[in-house]
DNA sequence: TGTACATCAGTGAACGCGCGTTCACTGATGTAC
DNA sequence: TGTACATCAGTGAACGCGCGTTCACTGATGTAC
């Protein structure tokens, strides 16, 4: 039965589609190969024709997961300028909404403790993976191109990967909307400083 | 070879113990009871003497990993008034110290995303242990009583465990030393603001 | 353009392995008298 | 205080299970002529 090379392709990507939301949804650990393969609709030996292994998925995955906050980041700052599209990229990542999502979530704060014990090449791909959304963040900042604003990226994007980790954690709700405000409040006084 | 109330007290406390050090050190899933048990010198089948699951030492190991983390922090303060103590806790926990430890560093940022779907028990130890964290801040932040004071400490708690996170994951050495030094920055000008 | 054959995507059974948990057993501790 | 017995911490084998990975096989695709 083998397939087109466009239907291979295909297939490729919807293994990496679902197990960006699987391993953020689960964690990775917990995700199995043969749970991917089922809900990518194939069995489980057909893995092996398009990937080494699950580690070289779980890097193929953290990317993908990256592109996507990627994308709906820049999508929640497009229609602002300067420090209002900061801003909206801050309302959009610390929000109830984003920790409760299953698809399209940030791959650092589903799977931030699971990726620091990754292989080298899945830290690799997360690793980019924080840069770009530093780039993200820093573009939105004054005076984009200095070493300073880069530096308060950092720190913003730090506090709220903790932020949304950290409301998942607790298991009060109201508790974990109010973390969520209050690093939002914080941060929202960022860009004056 | 039943042992004494104190002998088997002794046994429980060096479970947890051990547990509190591998499920830092490599994560809850990835450390099985039969590692566990060898380290703390038995055998796999004694452990139902002690716990009725793992997931219920994973909550005794989880309060026991923040006890450690906030008498260190504690310790690191003692010696300061008010906001110099806040500088000596932020020192200590955004440090390459910290991010390399294996023993007595904070389980929110060693097993962050697990907790986050961990069942309710661990969940609420990890929560309280959040608390205890943002208290300890808080408490050296000025006008400790005020509801905007523990605010600023959940945010400043927020990032240093993206923080440290952030730099377990980052490969290159530089950029994850990078990662620390710029957020301890941002964070040592908060007490000011 | 048509034919013959090599390629390889996907199947499904099987592999060895380590997991969490159970259990019959041992023998020192703690208790009742 | 001394004896008889119940308790239970710890042992080590065993349980069923799901894991990542391998492999012989199938048959449509892509290629060489």
């Amino acid at each position: 039965m083998k397939k087109s090379k466009l239907e291979t392709a295909e297939t490729r990507q919807r293994i990496i589609d679902v197990a960006a939301r699987e391993f953020r949804l689960n964690g990775i650990r917990a995700t199995g190969l043969n749970d991917l393969m089922s809900a990518a609709g194939l069995t489980r030996g057909g893995f092996y024709r398009h990937f080494e292994s699950k580690d070289h998925l779980v890097a193929e995955a953290c990317a993908a997961g990256v592109r996507s906050i990627v994308g709906s980041l820049e999508e929640a700052a497009s229609d602002h300028d300067g420090a209002d599209g900061f801003l909206a990229i801050v309302e959009r990542y610390v929000s109830t909404a984003h920790r409760d999502t299953n698809v399209g979530g940030c791959p650092l704060a589903a799977m931030g403790s699971e990726l620091a014990r990754a292989d080298d090449t899945t830290r690799t791909a997360a690793s980019d993976g924080f840069d770009k959304l530093v780039d993200v963040i820093a573009k939105r900042l004054l005076d984009p191109q200095s070493e300073d604003d880069r530096s308060q990226a950092v720190f913003a994007l730090a506090a709220m990967i903790g932020a949304v980790t950290m409301s998942r954690i607790v298991v009060d709700r109201d508790a974990s909307a109010l973390i969520l405000q209050q690093v939002k409040q914080h941060l929202e006084a960022l860009p004056a400083t």
